[in-house]
RNA sequence: CGGGGUGUGGCGCAGUUGGUAGCGCACUUGCAUGGGGUGCAAGGGGUCGGAUGUUCGAGUCAUCUCACCCCGACCA
């Protein structure tokens, strides 16, 4: 195990990079851009999947899986979609390899060209619709409601562990619908959705709003998001639902038959969070001790530490221990005990720490003499003694308490990142010496838009869904605005 | 694809005017230690990214090549 990170002040990028490696979440795989998740990040990572499975179940939703290779000419029959993903693709030209008759080692065998190429999925808007098509006759076989957990591939020019990486992992829902108004109303809910586990889950507060035109979805008719802000004042995009109108079902010819009998097209969503969500996870919480895990997604959540001179006090001190884990055990809380006689205890403080366990209970000889534990918290680093009769009721307590204060010190931090801002100089001042969300009026022109994000680097993160201090004149044109708009610098 | 940089034990690095490879961490073994990253001692591990050239001799010089990283364009 590594000794320190570095700060998170002095060099962010690093000290993320510093977490997620020696936490043991991720590292860069032998492939470019590709990630290799670790044992304890993908553990995590399965806290955050069978959540999200769960709240899908709850409202409604199936899970499926459909191929990884979607043939080319799919791709082409939504016109904006192939625009949005033309320029990130992996592309499957040859199905054979042979031996190099020139030497060495193995290449692509020419005469075994695909006639049609395979595209590796950016997304599955494509492939199904096009099975939907065969699976939609009728409105009785409405509403649709899928969901996939799979890999996706996005061949980024530049990428950073979890945030952005040429292959993630993540969920797409797909749903039809029968009207407008019924798909309209599965894209709120499963924004919200995503909203509810963010913040009650992740300890994350997010924003609720739409993507402007030039953010939104390739494909969708209008794009819902959650934005969370990260330590460092930037933006992050943490879950998207989108309302496709009947886009997808007129490209690849979805219809039903409705209780009138006539035919009409379907209408869609599609939402997704990806393994995005573990960056965020890092970013909004931990500090130069390392990974703060909220107790509702930390894999193990309270670990002992015994401290012991000799064989008969470690005895003595295991007893007591495995007393106390099988009463937290039995009230569900997760627990470890550290039995390892190959570190000293100072060794295993700081490795917890790091990982980002939310509560450390130490106990040595002090502690049997005086029927006390000493607690320690991750999230306020805090220390106290515990008598051992009380622990099994304090330490649910004090995870609920935890897993509140997280959320409590991201809104905190969000509320002190947050400016309003009625002039362009002032935004620009803003955004260069403090960061954060800027909220400011804007003319709802695209124009403006991508002067803006040239001259400044920051986009419109959402536009929020309550208009709640009225109309004004945008910073950069002066010209009427109907609503103040969120922007950010973003990952 | 443009601009910059780096390739030396598992990781991080040093290596002088060319002289036959070293340090820290990690690892192995032993003894002590144990309430905040423990100390001492002894060990194992490298065809110096690759190819070609110059030279008595190349980690070091030259040419070519490959890979990766950082800054841009692209993005969940």
């Amino acid at each position: 195990m590594a000794k320190g990170i570095t700060s998170r002040s002095e060099n962010y990028s690093q000290w993320y990079n510093d977490i997620v490696g020696k936490a043991g979440l991720a590292e860069h795989s032998a492939v470019r851009g590709c990630m290799v998740i670790k044992p304890y990040g993908y553990a995590i990572w399965e806290k955050i999947q069978r959540q999200l499975d769960d709240m899908f179940k709850a409202t409604g939703h199936q899970n499926a899986y459909f191929p990884l290779f979607i043939p080319k000419s799919f791709f082409s029959k939504e016109a904006n979609h192939v625009e949005g993903f033309a320029k990130e693709c992996a592309i499957v030209t040859h199905y054979r390899l042979k031996n190099d008759p020139n030497g060495k080692g193995v290449v692509v065998d020419e005469d075994a060209k695909l006639e049609e190429e395979l595209i590796v999925r950016p997304t599955s808007e494509t492939i199904i619709w096009n099975t939907y098509r065969n699976w939609i006759q009728s409105y009785r076989d409405l509403p649709l409601l899928i969901n996939q957990w799979a890999n996706v591939v996005r061949w980024e020019m530049r990428t950073r562990l979890f945030l952005r990486t040429a292959e993630f992992l993540w969920q797409e829902g797909h749903t039809a619908h029968a009207t407008k108004e019924e798909a309209l109303e599965e894209t709120h809910k499963m924004i919200n959705v995503y909203s509810d586990f963010a913040q009650e889950w992740m300890g994350i507060p997010v924003l609720i709003g739409t993507k402007s035109e030039g953010e939104r979805f390739a494909g969708a008719l209008e794009t819902y998001c959650i934005e969370a802000l990260m330590q460092d004042g930037k933006a992050l995009q943490a879950g998207t639902s989108h309302f496709l109108g009947q886009n997808f079902a007129k490209a690849f010819d979805v219809k039903f038959q409705t209780k009138e009998g006539k035919l009409d097209h379907v209408w869609a969503t599609s939402w997704g969070v990806s393994t995005r969500l573990m960056g965020a996870l890092v970013m909004a919480h931990s500090d130069d001790k390392g990974l703060v895990l909220p107790p509702k997604l930390a894999p193990t959540q309270v670990v002992f530490v015994p401290i012991y001179k000799n064989e008969e006090e470690f005895e003595a001190v295991s007893e007591k221990i495995n007393q106390l884990k099988s009463q937290l055990d039995s009230k569900g809380v997760s627990t470890h005990f550290d039995n390892r006689d190959t570190v000293k205890p100072g060794f295993k403080f700081a490795e917890y720490e790091l990982k980002g366990y939310p509560i450390r209970i130490a106990m040595g000889p002090k502690d049997l003499e005086k029927g006390t534990v000493e607690i320690a918290r991750r999230d306020t680093l805090t220390k106290e003694f515990i008598p051992q009769e009380k622990v099994s009721d304090y330490v649910p307590t004090l995870l609920d308490e935890i897993q509140s204060n997280l959320f409590n010190k991201a809104i905190k931090f969000r509320e002190q990142n947050t400016t309003s801002v009625d002039t362009y100089d002032e935004f620009k001042s803003v955004l260069n010496e403090k960061g954060g969300f800027v909220l400011a009026h804007w003319d709802g022109t695209a124009e403006t838009e991508n002067k803006i994000k040239e001259e400044t680097k920051a986009t419109i993160r959402l536009i929020p869904l309550s208009n709640e201090d009225g109309s004004g004149k945008c910073i950069y044109t002066g010209n009427p605005s109907a609503q103040r708009v969120v922007f950010a610098r973003a990952y």
